[in-house]
DNA sequence: ATTTAATCGGACAAAAATATCCGAATAAAT
DNA sequence: ATTTATTCGGATATTTTTGTCCGATTAAAT
């Protein structure tokens, strides 16, 4: 579904914005023990959410990652995977074809945009926040 | 979504069952122009399907790939995509997490399960013959 | 029997995804 | 000022996926 790069992203941004509705940074070593990834690897994606602004980070001692309470309330999951992994999730087909115009589509095509739009649905209606609040109450866990 | 070996396999499939339908045998060199995939790599993949036994071969001269008419009516595409993906499209996860038994999820648990069994029973209710069908008259396509 | 046209199977090659290493830059604490 | 703890960025390595090559095998046609 999503790349490991994605799915590692989804998890960092999860378990920052934990910590910053508790108005903590969380380091490298931090999430990457937290959420069981590889930390060189994880280091270079969160640079690329860095990047595109969905989180934000301080060098130096006491520095480390962290996110704005207003973006964890607006940014989906749907955000995090356009970020990383494009949009190709949602665009792309069932049979992997090219440039498929709808006028003669492969045999897959309407079942496919069925699947498609619910995911996308889905992605796009659950926000950061929520799923970190969550992980505060325990009843959710990022690792294992 | 799927791997591009599955993608061809289900591509493959559809017109050896169209061909199939007719009487005739599809070659390797004839699937590959039909569903534009690149040669070598699709005889592999052929050879997976054959050891399947979702579809059958020949060899030697006048030989060449061919599905019975019973396999057409009661192989879905999921089982296409079983046979080469394995599970991992029904049973992994968003966040990529091993051994989730439900009991602490992970936070978007809820909203993939949905996903997944809707694309499950997408891809189980949707049967070769049909799709071959639309192929055969010209409604859809299976390359460009 | 020989030729011809097809699949099969193993080794190899290329590309992409995943992961690691290390020095540079930064900023707080000492 | 120096040390310490952190992110940043570039180069490199490993693994997986995708793709190629070629000889062996098979079976029909000549
Ligand atoms: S016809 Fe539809 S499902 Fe098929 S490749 Fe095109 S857009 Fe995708
Ligand atoms: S909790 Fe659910 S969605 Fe999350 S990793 Fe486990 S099975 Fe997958």
């Amino acid at each position: 579904m999503f790349s490991k790069a994605c799915e590692y992203a989804i998890r960092a941004t999860i378990y920052i914005a934990r910590q910053s509705m508790e108005g903590l940074r969380a380091s490298l070593t931090d999430i990457s023990h937290e959420i069981d990834s590889p930390v060189a690897f994880t280091s270079k994606i969160l640079q690329q959410l860095v990047k595109a602004e969905i989180i934000y980070s301080t060098r130096g001692q006491t520095g480390g990652f962290y996110m704005e309470a207003a973006k964890m309330d607006h940014l989906s999951v749907a955000g995090i995977v356009t970020a990383i992994d494009g949009d190709a999730v949602y665009t792309e087909c069932g049979l992997g074809l090219k440039e498929c115009s709808g006028s003669i589509p492969c045999p897959v095509h309407d079942k496919f945009v069925e699947i498609r739009n619910s995911l996308k649905r889905v992605l796009e209606s659950t926000n950061v926040a929520s799923l970190a609040k969550g992980l505060k109450n325990g009843d959710t866990c990022l690792k294992r």
